[in-house]
DNA sequence: CGCATTTGTGAGACAAATTCATATTATTCA
DNA sequence: TGAATAATATGAATTTGTCTCACAAATGCG
């Protein structure tokens, strides 16, 4: 029936100044144009909008249920339009979040929480889903931000360094390698290795270590929740190597002890891989510069 | 910045058939005229709203939310024409009722019980707030049915009768005019008479009775509710005049006794107002119907 | 690298909305 | 009731905007 956002602004205006004359000169159009433009809209939708016998104009019953979708709709246009206009000044935006380190969750949290509060009309998300194959995700606008250790060479993506973080081993106290003041990867051929569900490239302990090295644990598990991971642990089910970050958090201190993977112990770094059209914006170079500051204050303890 | 209903078709076209040529070709338009209007989407909104640089074309971030906006408003505008087209057969409408006599509801509610189940897309209300000036109400189409008990000869209106009712005397078993066989104005000087809060032009007991009679009750009392009335009538607290399918209702079978008004009784006939546009609209003719043969059976008690 | 697919552009055709001038209809008030 | 006033309707001309056509440019795939 050729409905157009014209007539919804009409309907509306016709009803709130009581009459088409004086409608027609809130919106700055002349009474005719109002006519002709409602005539065609009746003629379209079919039914009477109007009681024509009276002399201000005004709305019949379904008149009135149109004017229900007009008061419906047009404040969703101005959102958007509002949304829009945020965009343009860059105090909205989109910032959906991949992360390839699965333990990262512990840190993010608490970043985008304060995120949160600093940019309230930037719809934030984390997308667990899609944890392979980020990059290219990233490149075709489907996430906004990857949280990756292994920055590439890639066309039209910036990687952030955000900070150094040590995988550090876990076990219980209870446990014959808690007496060592490091472990190397010789130490993993007798035991049960727990680690997140994901491949083994994206586990530190494996590429930084038992991969070059040859080693096979004698036994692996797979957990999904960090809590879970150190609750094993602590009751000497087997060990796990995870970031610093996560052994310090408070919340989790239990019945275990730290140590690090060789003499010198591991380091790795983090990086956030952006749109290079997004590095620059506000709410992102904030959220860049909170991601790496904030973790530091966690691996402190 | 000018959208229009097309262009949120063409977003969803766009994004549903993942790309824009696909989109044109579904459209039934030509790939130009869908570039066209994109681009002149994109310049007015001023954000980008689409990924350029790949080839089908994607919506980007900001895009995803003009869908957004799409999705949530487009079927509001199928809902809408459906009720429109529903309106065109008949098989939908507006009944918002009017009721000049306080004791309807007692049937009338009955009744649109029935009626809403034949008739689940009639939008049905009562209106009691304006009881009074109820016909003009009609006229202006703020409602679409009047029940009134004064036919009145008003152009473009039509009054159907729906039946007939007495007003009958109400009282405690134990008050002294229960031993009478009929009660007449005179027994109503030394009372204390219960009615609904209305003007007595439009209380039978006044309009019929007392007023013609000048005979003036020693008291009035003005309530709400019927079954209020009925249990101040039945703890002797006063007496009061109701229809006759009132003190039928079995749910208010109590200690109370009716008796006749004058000695051949009252008889008082209904009237259901409705614009002569309506009356001949099937809903509306089936509701008259339900309406002229239902409150009988609550008259049979 | 080159062909196929997809998107962008400019000019002209066409459709639709608005304006201007004026007619018609309702309401008000004497 | 009958001006006078206010509100809405109508027709022709003008303006605005959208679409098509033809072709150019860009991207992706083998």
């Amino acid at each position: 029936m050729h409905l157009e956002f014209r007539h919804l602004r009409t309907i509306k205006a016709i009803h709130d100044f009581g009459g088409l004359a004086r409608a027609a000169e809130g919106m700055n159009i002349t009474q005719s144009a109002l006519s002709h433009q409602v005539k065609g809209l009746e003629d379209q939708a079919g039914v009477e909008l109007f009681v024509r016998r009276t002399k201000p104009l005004r709305l019949s019953s379904a008149g009135m249920r149109l004017l229900k979708l007009a008061e419906k709709v047009l404040p969703e246009v101005e959102a958007l339009e509002d949304d829009f206009r945020n965009l343009q000044t860059g105090k909205s935006g989109r910032l959906h979040i991949a992360i390839e380190c699965h333990a990262c969750f512990e840190w993010l949290f608490p970043v985008l929480e304060l995120f949160r509060k600093a940019w309230p009309d930037v719809d934030v998300d984390i997308r667990p889903g899609l944890a392979f194959d980020a990059l290219p995700a990233l490149q075709r606008e489907e996430v906004d931000l990857v949280v990756s250790s292994d920055p590439e060479g890639l066309d039209g993506v910036d990687f952030t360094a955000l900070f150094d973080y040590e995988p550090v081993f876990v076990a219980s106290a209870q446990h014959a390698l808690a007496q060592k003041d490091f472990v190397v990867a010789e130490d993993f051929r007798d035991e049960l290795l727990i680690t997140y569900p994901v491949e083994r490239a994206r586990l530190d302990i494996f590429s930084q270590l038992l991969t070059p090295a040859k080693v096979e644990p004698r036994a692996l598990r797979q957990v999904e929740l960090t809590a879970v991971i150190l609750l094993l642990v602590a009751s000497n089910r087997g060990v796990a190597v995870l970031p610093d970050w996560v052994v310090r958090e408070v919340k989790y201190h239990s019945d275990y002890v730290t140590r690090p993977i060789t003499r010198t112990g591991l380091t790795r770094r983090l990086y956030a891989a952006t749109r290079d059209t997004d590095t620059g914006k506000p709410f992102m170079a904030h959220l860049l510069r909170l991601a790496r500051t904030e973790p530091v204050k966690l691996q402190r303890g």
